[in-house]
DNA sequence: TTACACATGTAAAGCGCTTTCGATTGGAGA
DNA sequence: TCTCCAATCGAAAGCGCTTTACATGTGTAA
């Protein structure tokens, strides 16, 4: 390995004009000349180990999943929201670390990310358990979807997204609206909840208990199931707001096997916009997040709290809007 | 930050003893017992750049995604491998790194690594261009759907895909089959299309000129495009077997936007079994690869040559069996 | 009792880099 | 020519850890 001590021999200075001369510090032009002729010719990278050591800076920005379907990095939501951090941070030369989950341990995923030395972290997850937040970090962090008040968490429009889509089923002549629900301990299912509960509501409309069911953990199985209760019912909804797209999905499939015709017979609206979205039949209608902005709020977020910009500043900055993609899943009442 | 200084003091001991014990080496179970519990008093964690300067070991492994679409992570084939990927080698306690690719220069990016200090490289790409190849790698590298003899690659067997697929179109009472080729300098495309061909030839079919279009690299708007090729044809083909489902679902759709129906008029088979396979009209059969096991082999692969371990022995574990998913849109004819 | 072997622990060097602070140099001004 | 200051460079310490080679202490055999 070709180290600083070879160039400082090489072009004839010390190590300290080296590393100086590599870092954009002081040095005299001819001085930096030379170095930099001796690292071209020697083939010289620099150790990052070593860089980091010495300046306690990494450079690495840990990423930490927390979903509980097993399909990790190829999480349709998780996996853009992601893409759009990495691009934002590549800009500043950061890279990203994707650590192992030594047993699932939230405990050990917030050690072997101080272990690693990384700068900053920035955490995605869907489901309720906490995942490292009772540890007091010592490391600058970034939440996507997580009930918080700290500044530092990214997440879409709740609210907002469930009243677009009551709104649209109202525009369409419907009332009897029912919402299958993310899970309750999930902080996008609870506040697409209440948005659904405080829109209809705002439209005078009251909430049936029946028609509001759990779809667990956002996984078709769980969709499904929460369909079957509600096509149950005698007195059945014509629309069906789900909490999202993947349960959505899994919700038209099973009322169409009921030999029921979706969306004549019940309409549907879900939540995200994943890619699968406008190719099922219906093209279903949805309420979009901007994955792409999510993960570029969070990286700027992320960014300022480790280079210490004051996070009050940022207040604006972490709720993400969303609006109404209307494709053939919503159909209108006469 | 806590060291192995203030354990050493803590435990009565030398900072070599504790090293030891943190390191599982000899030492007595005296020592060991109350270095472990000073590390456990004063919430030690190790700090890996100061070990990997040591060791000249990172535990870390370097991801390298070459895709032209622009969506990195989320690409649905690439983050499927990827997760099985990382699931193997998380079993050793490799973490993964996402490195940016400064410039997209592919020296640079190999340079990056280098600099990393990275103890092995992945390299998943779906275009032809190379990203690391010229370079005389001096770490441990894998690749993953890349034309290469050495050991060390690993991939679908293309061959016996479109096998799968001809087959099956004959079996159906198809003779008038067309290929829509994934990009001629791409791996997979180049090998699908052989195989297209050979299995033809099996087959006593010819394979008309006019039946081949190239589709690009295996996005939407390149099937949608080479299927108008396809469309504009006086004698249509009755069947068409793409090389990627992103292309084959685009082919559908345009299809049906021609007016004409799928599978009656014109059946087609996919290559990948991506998600969406499933959810689009009609249901779309194709072949599919087992993205888990491609990972997951490619990882055996780069632990074993981390490890020196002789690579002649993977020479049978690098092609990975693909199978037939039969759905909806490969219609039998009379 | 002496000699020796083995188990256990430690001092110190080294991994490759940054950074502080003092030494050296050259040039400007008197 | 001499002084002084600014510009430039380098010696050395330190980041936290591993590892080698050696020192110490203990038990065993003669």
């Amino acid at each position: 390995m070709v180290t600083i001590y070879d160039i400082a021999e090489h072009a004839g200075y010390s190590i300290a004009t080296v590393s100086k001369a590599l870092n954009n510090k002081k040095v005299s032009e001819k001085a930096r000349r030379k170095i930099m002729e001796a690292v071209e010719e020697l083939h010289y990278t620099p150790n990052s180990s070593a860089r980091t050591l010495a300046t306690n800076k990494s450079w690495m920005i840990g990423v930490v999943f927390g979903e509980n379907l097993g399909i990790g990095i190829a999480h349709p939501f998780f996996s853009q929201v992601i893409e759009g951090f990495k691009k934002h941070v590549e800009l500043y030369n950061y890279d990203l670390l994707f650590v192992s989950r030594h047993m699932g341990l939230q405990q050990e995923t917030y050690k072997h990310l101080l272990h690693r030395g990384v700068d900053g972290i920035v955490i995605i997850q869907s489901h309720g358990e906490d995942e490292i937040s009772q540890v007091d970090h010592m490391i600058p962090t970034v939440y996507i979807d997580r009930p918080t008040d700290e500044p530092g968490t990214v997440y879409s429009d709740n609210h907002a997204g469930s009243r677009l889509a009551v709104n649209h089923f109202v525009e369409n002549g419907h009332t009897k609206i029912a919402h299958i629900r993310g899970n309750q301990t999930t902080f996008a299912g609870i506040e697409r909840a209440k948005g659904f509960e405080k829109a209809m509501k705002e439209q005078g409309l009251t909430v049936r208990d029946e028609y509001l069911v759990d779809g667990g953990f956002y996984s078709q199985a769980g969709g499904r199931e929460a369909m079957i209760r509600l096509l149950s019912l005698k007195d059945r909804p014509t629309a069906v707001y789900v909490a999202g797209d993947e349960m959505a999905i899994a919700a038209m499939k099973v009322t169409k096997e009921w030999g029921l015709r979706v969306p004549e017979d019940i309409s549907f609206i879900g939540f995200d916009d994943i890619k699968i979205a406008q190719h099922v039949d219906p093209a279903l209608t949805t309420i979009r997040q901007d994955k792409e902005l999510i993960g570029q709020k969070a990286a700027i977020i992320l960014l300022d709290k480790i280079n210490s910009i004051d996070p009050t500043q940022e207040v604006d900055k972490k709720m993400v809007p969303v609006s109404l993609i209307k494709r053939d899943s919503v159909h209108r009442l006469a």
